[in-house]
DNA sequence: TAAGATTTGTTCGTATGTATC
DNA sequence: GGATACATACGAACAAATCTT
């Protein structure tokens, strides 16, 4: 007959503090804490918890890790509830596109259908402040490109200019997203010798898009800053797999 | 004159174990591991970054929560390099969306454009054991249903469609997305009592969609399979909205 | 400026658990 | 079953940061 299940050959279970911290988190859920309220000291979770002082603080840096809490040392210090930064959500999305092998095309066929519906939820919505530091940042690529170098250069600011408008969004997971794709392609032309031969006539045309695109902000018409970003998306689609189909990996950044 | 800038009003400095588990993990990406390559023991961490045993352990169970690595014990044990599975993922997004305050309005304007895209990429690369497990997800729901708390089970039940299809999807940064707002609208489902009154109407509607996208996706026609999604999510974001205009919070799952 | 109180941060020694041989 | 190698956990002491007076 067959033997009585044991706890063998189950699930690893998890490590302590990774439960704790579960414990912990499910616990602020239930609370409906808020930003900036504060979790009780290491003293009293170690009693609440009846776990070691070591075993607390292991949790509480995975808390940390993940975005949710900070913590200050001193007087009225102690564990906060944390809103996570975009640039941490960032990293902890790299950490896991990092072993998915995307590819160029992956990456596009995200930007091509987000890029253009974003550029349209913003037309009329932007104050000219924001139009303003858009403009501010392609004037870092406004004369042609004459190195390979200063080609590059130029490209990371144009992706600068796509995470700009994506902080801008009204839709957080969408800006998210969209910020996150310009971070990688800036990683991997920085890191990666992209663009090698400087190409004017298309890098003129797309510096064309990006002023129409503020235009067509600016005057609030949505479908036009569609279209726009649409073209925009497509020729920058050629351009990149033209040059290269790599695979993209080790972009990875450190988080903050 | 204008004192000195010292070391104070600048960003609170990290924490020890956080910076070392980022200098783990650039370390790691210089190395380029691979999934589960072996990273040195305890004793050894301790040594090249001279840092005490529980430092070293916090450091380690941040990457471990970020789902970088895991560890076992015994010999030949250790932490390992690991693949961050699909769902720490979603919970580490959910992680990032729980304070950003969605609407369903964001969430669909994603949808929309995602979801039609996701499937039109899949017709005609779907095997035929693949096809026949989304129909089989849609037998859940294939009488319709005559209470609220039986719509509710199936509207979360139409839900596992979208998620297995994403997980489908050659595109894993597409269908990490994707697969990520079909749990938290089937979270937000569970726990917030949408759909109250049952519509039979527009529910076959729905299965009807779907049911066609099944046969676009089996014959292998991209825009049939695209036209198809685009209608789905259009009737089902008016669903949504004339139902409840609900902010999209407290849909947090803990890690697995 | 300085002292003291409060809270987290860090280290070390030791003991225990667990998987492999 | 025992030895071994490794992670896991605890407790106590001390260090550092920061607020208040």
């Amino acid at each position: 007959m067959p033997p009585v299940t044991t706890r063998s050959n189950r699930e690893p279970r998890q490590s302590r503090p990774v439960r704790v911290a579960e414990a912990i988190k499910t616990w602020m859920m239930e609370l409906g804490l808020h930003a900036d309220d504060r979790l009780p000291g290491e003293a009293e979770l170690m009693a609440r918890f009846s776990m070691s002082k070591g075993t607390i603080r292991e949790a509480t840096r995975i808390l940390e890790a993940q975005g949710l809490v900070r913590t200050r040392t001193g007087p009225g210090g102690g564990t906060f509830v944390a809103q996570m930064s975009d640039e941490r959500a960032r990293a902890l999305l790299s950490n896991y596109v990092y072993f998915q092998g995307l590819t160029i095309q992956d990456i596009y066929q995200l930007r091509r259908v987000l890029e253009p519906e974003m550029a349209a939820g913003l037309a009329g919505h932007l104050s000219e402040a924001q139009l303003a530091e858009l403009e501010s940042v392609m004037d870092a690529y406004a004369a042609p490109a004459q190195t390979p170098d200063q080609e590059r250069a130029q490209h990371v600011a144009s992706l600068e200019f796509h995470r700009k408008l994506a902080e801008m969004s009204g839709n957080r997971l969408m800006g998210l997203i969209v910020g996150f794709i310009a971070t990688a392609l800036s990683d991997l032309t920085v890191y990666r010798q992209l663009y090698d031969p400087p190409n004017p006539a298309l890098w003129e045309r797309g510096l064309a898009y990006q002023r129409d695109l503020i235009d067509a902000l600016r005057t609030g018409q949505p479908e036009a800053a569609r279209r726009i970003m649409a073209a925009h998306m497509a020729t920058a689609e050629t351009l990149m797999t033209q040059q290269q189909a790599e695979v993209l990996r080790r972009f990875m950044a450190p988080a903050p």
